[in-house]
DNA sequence: ACGGTGACAAGCG
DNA sequence: ACGCTTGCCACCG
């Protein structure tokens, strides 16, 4: 039988490289959608050393382990090792460009 | 059963 | 962008 933890096990696997999720997303893409929680108690867990678990991260983008902890460098570092930015303890996201009126309703002439 | 806790999230000022 | 508050839900003593 599947468990939920094993839908979120599955979910986070399939997060590309270089790429991150939320735990609410996560959550969400198993089937269980405001489960952040348990998404975050199975990653705590969790013993399977090939799972992506760094690829998760707080909705705004904060890596959720504590500061300057063991686990929270080894987060940054494999983040950082995908081409991902991370600046005080947050994943830059995807910045949008500056002029997206532009690509929306076209130049301003 | 009940209250505290946690690798969370969204709304509001 | 930050800090607070509230909602959330599984676990544990």
């Amino acid at each position: 039988m599947t468990t939920a933890a094993d839908r979120i096990l599955a979910a986070v696997r399939e997060i590309p490289h270089g790429q991150v999720a939320s735990y609410g997303e996560i959550a969400t893409r198993a089937g269980l959608p405001r489960r952040a929680r348990l998404v975050a108690r199975v990653l705590s867990h969790n013993d399977d050393a090939a799972l992506p678990w760094h690829r998760v991260v707080r909705a705004d983008g904060c890596i959720a382990l504590e500061r300057d902890s063991a686990a929270f460098n080894e987060q940054c570092g494999r983040l950082r090792a995908e081409g991902l930015t991370v600046d005080n303890g947050r994943v830059r996201r995807q910045r949008r460009e500056p002029d997206l009126d532009q690509q929306v309703w076209g130049p301003a002439d």
